[in-house]
DNA sequence: CTTGTGTGCACAATCGATGGTGCAGAAAAC
DNA sequence: GTTTTCTGCACCATCGATTGTGCACACAAG
């Protein structure tokens, strides 16, 4: 019997109801009953007193006189990728493991953008911040860091902070080499047939360039400025700049390097305009893992970001206090072509 | 020049340094200033100082006071996945158009867990909230309708308030004739080649499995009860479905309906283990739009469900008064195979 | 010079929880 | 029987905003 069943119930609804005072209902409900050496019975009473009642805490109360909310952000470029829904899905799954509530939220690669959303959060009083993939991830830290809001930097290092990264380089000498080996020795990949889309200015593309251009030189003998053509990370930015390449050569490198699923898309948006014969022959090597992709018709070299060792090594280092901002760096997987792996889904138990 | 520079500025700050009260910093730096006849100049030198103090209002105790949060909650069953990820996406989209904040959940279509998520975001004071895929809507909308909260189901129908949903019998309908059309006269497809793996005993499965099997019966003459294999929303239930198909029978249909892609991850699990021959006459129709599934080595038909619609349909919903609740269809589109269609990506500006 | 009408703002209660402090009564020590 | 020590709890300020109310002063009307 609520007294009033439409508005919810508060510890004063509960403490004139119990006889006790607001304080002790306080204390009772949030655990910090005995150190106020509450009587068991009292706690008792209250809490059957709250059940009946459908009481639950207001965070905003709460968050207002503790200053901490409950709430853990993630800060993503995009949701609509499977790189970076897995990311939130494993991110989820620890914030409830920690019995907090996971607020994730996009902010389009535009620092402004970030910058605000940042803002945002802080104004909710947050209690962390995962800052994922962010252009300026440092402007984000002067926001956090005049909050005083614990925060870190993941698939994207900062310079202020510690952060939590692939190792994009290593990543990317695997998956070069991979394209690589992927010719017959009868007819072996030659340097100018192999070229890398996609990507930007952004450390990551620096390193898996870096990486692309090391191996070429040291497999296929040399390499040229021409074979890295970034288009940003958009499917229709590097749509057209598969077509320009296309239109100016009549024909697509032998094997492509495809800096991240996003830019896949722009290879997909240009194979829809262009017979399937054009592709015959083509391989292709994607940093990112999608499992449909992994199943084109050509062979698809994809690298899996180990996105559970990321979100788990940065819970690990939010905590800590900052000495000097170190950057750690989790080795990525090459995925073979035609492999479907099991994701953060597969955690999930089934419900029939 | 912080008086603080630690601690985040709040209107009595601006007020002391204004010479201004607490009310009157609150009224002009919400907008409210006006209605309470404060001079033009008394609000520049209090935007002044609040711009120059890096003042942001807390969010927290403005709830507190207000009731509301500005938070805009969108519950999803999973986040990694095209489908609900570019609801994500397009969600966030509208919420920031409202100047508000979004807040995106997964609670793994796993009932006692939508009710628990439901009660968080309920504690959080959020304004709305859009309850999407949900396995128990109706039990999530007995919390928000005690906790005042206007809400409304999306791609799952509810009976208590409005829903916005595909029309899933519908797009079953025009999926199942274009994978039956996408065989030739001379060798049609017959009813027993054709299966349907996937789904549960959900809403939208049963109106899809209406719909296959009303065409098959009028294109192909009959249906039969085996034809329908519900695996659950899990890749690895469906892969042992279709282990299990394949192992009784040495192959699989000619043709398949499959009833999400996260069904089709299953497939592709077998196909893993399988070679790629037993795939070339393959014909899969998937109720869901994926962007790589589309380009697969064997025809795949899908159906984009229209999430930009659902989305904007929700919102005018949701500030409805409720009458007796409705149930909205949306009608999914047929896309052909080898077709890379845009996405809420592509309405984000290209930084480079 | 008084009454009336605006103008421009300050005051104070309030939202719901938290946590420091203090106090009454019981039990234990002397 | 008095003093000390526990128990068990109540009181109250506080977090930072919002909002109804009221008041002082200026100016116009009568």
């Amino acid at each position: 019997m609520k007294k009033d069943s439409r508005k919810k119930a508060t510890i004063y609804d509960l403490s004139v109801l119990s006889g006790s005072s607001a304080s002790t209902v306080s204390a009772v409900l949030n655990g910090t009953w005995r150190k106020r050496r509450i009587k068991e019975s009292t706690a008792d009473l209250i809490r059957n007193l709250a059940e009946e009642q459908q009481y639950t805490t207001n965070q905003q109360a709460r968050g207002l006189r503790s200053s901490r909310s409950g709430l853990i952000g993630l800060m993503l470029p995009v949701h609509d990728n499977r790189y970076f829904s897995s990311m939130a899905q494993t991110f989820e799954a620890h914030v409830r493991k920690r019995g907090q509530c996971p607020i994730v939220v996009s902010s389009s690669r535009d620092p402004e953008e970030e910058r605000q959303t940042a803002e945002t959060l802080v104004s909710y009083s947050i209690d962390e911040l995962f800052i994922c993939g962010a252009t300026d991830p440092d402007s984000v830290h002067e926001i956090c860091e005049a909050a005083g809001l614990k925060h870190i930097n993941i698939d994207l290092p900062g310079t202020k902070v510690h952060s939590v990264v692939s190792d994009n380089y290593e990543g990317s000498r695997i998956l070069t080499e991979a394209i690589i080996r992927q010719f017959p020795a009868d007819n072996p990949l030659s340097s100018d047939e192999l070229f890398l889309f996609g990507g930007r200015n952004d450390e990551a593309s620096r390193e898996r360039i870096r990486g692309f251009r090391d191996v070429k030189r040291e497999l296929l003998g040399s390499d040229f400025e021409a074979s890295i053509q970034p288009t940003n990370y958009s499917p229709n930015t590097a749509r057209v700049a598969f077509e320009k390449f296309f239109n100016e050569r009549q024909r697509l490198p032998r094997a492509l390097f495809v800096n991240s699923s996003i830019n896949f898309e722009g290879l997909l948006r240009f194979m829809s305009n262009h017979p399937r014969e054009l592709f015959a022959d083509l391989v292709v090597g994607c940093f990112d893992y999608d499992p449909f992709a992994s199943f084109l018709p050509f062979p698809v070299l994809m690298i899996r970001q180990d996105v559970e060792g990321m979100i788990t090594k940065a819970f690990e280092l939010i905590k800590e206090p900052l000495s000097t901002p170190k950057v750690y760096f989790l080795r990525p997987e090459l995925v073979a072509p035609r492999t479907a792996l099991s994701g953060p889904l597969d955690g999930l138990k089934d419900i029939v």
